[in-house]
RNA sequence: GGGCCUGUGGGUUAGCUUGGUAUACUUGCAGCUUUGGGAGCUGUUGACUCCGGUUCAAAUCCGGGCAGGCCCA
């Protein structure tokens, strides 16, 4: 059941709060302080990030912040549509700058007038490139942690290449990338082609990538843009074919954000706080000791050969040795996320066993203590899957197939039909007071008619409340 | 751009109308004790957003700044 509004609101701030994973009280808006445990999951996703990117040939890059204003102001729709949100570095020192200059609120400007000194030949493409960094946008709306900030932690990947086709090859490689970083997370999500007047300022077509949140609204995790030559011929991007001729290069972006943490909370979370997916898990088991009189070298003995064997086989493990009740210790623990609980005690090493908890279920039992290892990795598989299993069959509720505006649900997806143009698409939104999120981007069957003029439709169109 | 509201230990908060010793819970720290779902006891650290005004006296009233939140365009 999606939750209130109000009570969203209140359950995603106290998680973040309550597991640590950023302080909202830094004192600019929108700004806020990744704390050890948050930072700790961006690292895992960022790494998981860097293994992908590396292994399909692209390089890491790291540009400057800032760009200067005519630089910024090449590509006219791109400057339009950041206008009203960059923030701009006007003063050094005491001097008023010459050229003002814009901190980066994407990286395009930035590193399009380096591509063009880069691109000579067709041997130089294709070029792909991405960078992890910070961005800024001064979000004038309400901001929340990871959903809505103006420093914005993401990856962008660039290319070039010598053809549309092979830009529109990127895009689905692209796509592969974006299933194998989905599944380490266990989120689901959706691709949808977005609307003419919601595309990338700039881009000739725009993939969205959505998931939905518990309160009903969906969130916009990233998006794959495929430029074609719009900023290169503005950049000047271009490069000699075989046969001496100069044509400007087909370019494509992929970007995702912080709004991944954002998403893995709302997605996985429930009311005893996070549940975190094995695959970025920063702990993934968390040893506790179960101290009594008789048996306390015994036990810890036990749990530090434990540890070692987790931890030499890649398991990334943890020891709770703090001196506090098993108790307290399980309810840190379990806000935070930590899929597997491992407890050791007089009990268990009478039996030879070690006892598990996981978090996802709140199922118990036991493993032999021989087997630990493979016993563990085998609940962290059975974990991802189940709660990617789990996470699949919320969306796929979540959406709902409307043809009239008769009954319509507020807090789910909207599938309907929709010709495709942008007049009726306007009257959609203003009627419905949904927002239209796109069409597929792999086609779906379809029969149906569009819901405002009646034209008869062969793909669907989806529509949501967004965050 | 216009309007409204709010700032009290690390967190949550009482007190503000009617000016006078700042309340409680939680957290932190130390000791004792305890450990299979947030134990207990004792001791202890820690706050009135800032600047100015009124006053014998300001957390409280007034003005301004800063920060945050909400509503409207």
């Amino acid at each position: 059941m999606p939750m209130k509004e109000d009570d969203f609101a209140d359950w995603y701030l106290d998680i973040v709060e309550k597991a640590g994973l950023s302080d909202k009280r830094y004192p600019i808006k929108g700004m806020n302080v990744w704390t050890p445990y948050g930072w700790k999951i961006m690292r895992q996703i960022d790494g998981y990030i860097r293994e992908e990117f590396d292994a399909t040939d692209h390089d890491e890059v790291c540009f400057p912040l800032l760009i200067p204003e005519t630089q910024f102001a090449k590509e006219k729709e791109h400057i339009k549509g950041f206008d009203e949100e960059v923030y701009w570095v006007t003063h050094a020192g005491k001097n008023e700058l010459d050229e003002r200059l814009v901190v980066r609120p994407t990286s395009e400007t930035a590193m399009y007038p380096m591509f063009s000194l880069w691109v000579r030949s067709h041997q130089d493409l294709p070029l792909k490139v991405y960078q992890i960094v910070n961005t800024f946008r001064y979000e004038t709306k309400q901001t929340r942690p990871f959903i809505r900030v103006r420093e914005i932690h993401f990856f962008e990947s660039h290319t070039c290449h010598e053809t549309c086709e092979k830009a529109q090859d990127q895009i689905e490689e692209d796509i592969q990338i974006l299933a194998r970083i989905a599944k380490k997370i266990c989120l689901p999500y959706t691709l949808l082609i977005r609307t003419e007047w919601d595309k990338f300022p700039g881009a000739h077509y725009t993939v969205g990538i959505d998931t939905s949140m518990p309160n009903g609204r969906t969130l916009q995790m990233g998006s794959i843009h495929h430029y074609r030559t719009n900023f290169s011929v503005p950049y000047d991007i271009e490069y000699e074919n075989e046969t001496g001729e100069h044509l400007p290069v087909h370019q494509t972006t992929f970007g995702m954000s912080e709004r991944l943490v954002g998403a893995l909370i709302g997605v996985h979370g429930d009311d005893k706080g996070l549940v975190m997916p094995p695959g970025i898990a920063p702990i993934q088991a968390v040893i506790i000791p179960i101290i009594s009189k008789k048996s306390a070298e015994e036990v810890s003995a036990e749990c530090a050969r434990i540890l070692r064997l987790l931890k030499g086989a890649g398991i990334r493990a943890k020891l709770d040795d703090r001196d506090a009740r098993p108790g307290s210790k399980y309810y840190d623990w379990e806000i935070k996320g930590v899929p597997v609980r491992l407890e050791v005690g007089a009990r268990d090493l009478e039996n030879g066993v070690v006892s598990f908890y996981r978090r996802d279920t709140e199922e118990k039992g036991t493993i032999s203590a021989e087997d630990i290892v493979p016993g563990v990795r085998m609940l962290l598989d059975v974990i991802s899957e189940s709660m990617m299993a789990k996470a699949n069959e919320v969306q796929k509720s979540r959406i709902q197939d409307i043809d009239s505006a008769e009954n319509i649900p507020q807090d789910k997806i909207l599938r309907f039909g929709w010709c495709g143009c942008e007049d009726c698409g306007h009257k959609f939104e203003d009627t419905y007071g949904f927002k239209i999120l796109g069409t597929p981007y792999h086609p779906e069957p379809y029969q149906g008619s569009c819901i405002i003029c009646g034209k008869p439709v062969d793909k669907p169109a989806y529509a949501a409340h967004t965050m």
